[in-house]
RNA sequence: GCCCCCAUCGUCCAGUGGCCUAGGACGCCGCCCUUUCAAGGCGGUAACACGGGUUCGAAUCCCGUUGGGGGUGCCA
């Protein structure tokens, strides 16, 4: 058994063509068969041949490897070029002259039904300037197949029309590329999105007139929606799986997260390994209704990854926002100081690229300035403010610079002044870190050392 | 317009004629834990679109309605 996914590099790899791939390769894996690249650029004009290989790496990124190297269809043109030739000389082509604008201004006349008319069906025509090559669709009769997830799907052949296999530039459509290859390649099941379905039938009609021998299984997925319930969208969606890689998604969550869509392990489980996805994936279980693409459920699955991560996995995932994308000047980061604080920042962030933003106080040299959360504590209350820092200036002036030690010498205060810890801490936090969130307190502290703490708690004091 | 597909909590998934007073997950809400924020624990909120059949029995089967989506290119 072998599928094949085939992109076309008129963009990105996003989110809707990454789940298909997936299910592919899931489906391939799971049946111990085949899974394939295609490359789909016929159209000349769209295709940006740079764009395959950020299509390649996407799949690197997500764990799909491929079987045998990748065809392009840019390169086959004579297989196609044959295949045309064989449906003219059959009859089951012809050559059209009409111009699109022929084709739209007649079907306007006729009532609005769009669609070629079959003008040139018995006009004899050859090959020529502008001159296209249409499919003869039979005038009866349905096309029909029965789809792994949707069941028997049939099309009236009366309500197709007579398509273009050919343009007038020579080169094919993709219905025809598609046709000619799934035969080449040997391709036993086609699993793609369910955008495609109407397709089908083209496809069938021309593997019948191209004599291709052997049965093609069809299985359309559900398609990936937005909040609007839209088939997600370049343009208005996003969805590009690169940006997701930017945002500090981790693959296997990105994996894990797709494979929730459409499809559900039967017994509930659904944040597993690949290897077991890979074990329990049924195609013929594949929902049929769209899915929506649920951000916060993906960011779910990638917080349980990144907790899942062992500290030198989680600082080598982190590395390029530690280091290039990093808001400190690179000499001033030391990775051991972040170790130290890592295993506090893993169980807190959701993406990877907010990992900066919990150690960043570390590495500059002073702390960032968040004024919401300046006014919040300093703004508010500056008497309770002044007296905590003054308290935790003569303290930590003196004691053992470890988090249990800082600790008790800051909450002393807490007793003595009867105020709970939270408000104790807080004018702390801001003067040394200068946010309210953050990481413990103490094992900030004490990765700051003590006179950058004193430093900073000065400063904040003077500016009080 | 025409063609095709779809229809269980806000969302994703389970449910394949009786085990359903419909289960899990995300989200949301509350409580606990707690130096902030998280994480974790506990609890809660919330759905079988509607109408007909079939059947002793329907979320599950059939038909229709409504609603939603996809397609309708010399894109894929």
């Amino acid at each position: 058994m072998r599928v094949r996914f085939a992109p076309s590099p008129t963009g990105y790899l996003h989110i809707g063509g990454a789940r298909t791939a997936l299910f592919n390769w899931l489906f391939a894996r799971q049946q111990g068969g085949q899974f394939v690249l295609r490359i789909e650029d016929t159209d000349t004009e769209r295709s940006r041949p740079e764009l395959i290989d950020v299509i390649f790496r996407a799949l690197e990124w997500l764990g799909l490897e491929w079987d045998g190297t990748p065809v392009h269809q840019s390169q086959r043109g004579h297989l196609y070029a044959g295949a045309i030739e064989k449906l003219l000389a059959d009859g089951a082509a012809y050559w059209c002259d009409c111009t699109p604008d022929e084709v739209k201004a007649r079907a306007e006349s006729r009532g609005g039904r769009p669609g070629y008319d079959g003008h040139c069906r018995d006009r004899g025509l050859g090959p020529g300037e502008g001159h296209v090559v249409r499919f003869r669709v039979p005038d009866e009769g349905t096309v029909a197949f029965d789809d792994v997830i949707r069941g028997r799907v049939s099309f009236e052949n009366a309500n197709l029309e007579d398509f273009v296999v050919q343009r007038s530039n020579g080169s094919p459509m993709f219905h025809l590329a598609n046709a000619v290859d799934d035969a080449d390649q040997g391709i036993t099941h086609v699993v793609r999105g369910e955008d495609l379905i109407n397709v089908t039938p083209k496809v069938l009609l021309l593997r019948q007139a191209l004599g291709t021998p052997g049965e093609l299984a069809f299985a359309h997925l559900p398609l990936i929606v937005n909040e609007k319930r839209q088939k997600l969208s370049k343009r208005r969606d996003d969805v590009s799986v690169g940006d997701y890689i930017d945002r500090g998604y981790l693959p296997e969550a990105m994996v894990n997260y797709l494979a929730t869509l459409g499809w559900g392990p039967p017994d509930g489980i659904e944040i597993r390994p690949l290897a077991e996805i890979v074990q329990l994936f049924r195609l013929e279980d594949v929902n049929a209704a769209g899915a929506f693409f649920d951000v916060k459920k993906l960011q779910h699955f990638n917080g349980e990854y990144i907790r899942d991560l062992s500290i030198p996995q989680f600082v080598s995932r982190s590395t390029r926002w530690l280091y290039d994308e990093a808001p400190w000047a690179p000499e001033r980061f030391d990775v051991a100081t972040f170790e130290v604080l890592a295993p506090l920042v893993q169980e807190r962030v959701k993406l990877l690229s907010e990992v900066p933003g919990y150690v960043d106080f570390v590495f500059l040299p002073e702390p960032p300035l968040d004024e919401a959360s300046w006014e919040k504590v300093m703004g508010k209350a500056p008497e309770l403010a002044a007296s905590v820092l003054d308290h935790a200036t003569e303290r930590f002036a003196t004691c053992e610079w470890d988090a249990p030690t800082l600790e008790v010498a800051l909450f002393s205060y807490a007793d003595e002044h009867g105020v709970a810890k939270g408000k104790v801490q807080a004018p702390v936090r801001v003067a040394t870190t200068g946010r309210t969130v953050g990481p413990p307190l103490f094992e900030s502290l004490e990765v700051l050392g003590r006179d950058e703490t004193l430093r900073r708690i000065a400063s904040a004091r003077a500016r009080l």
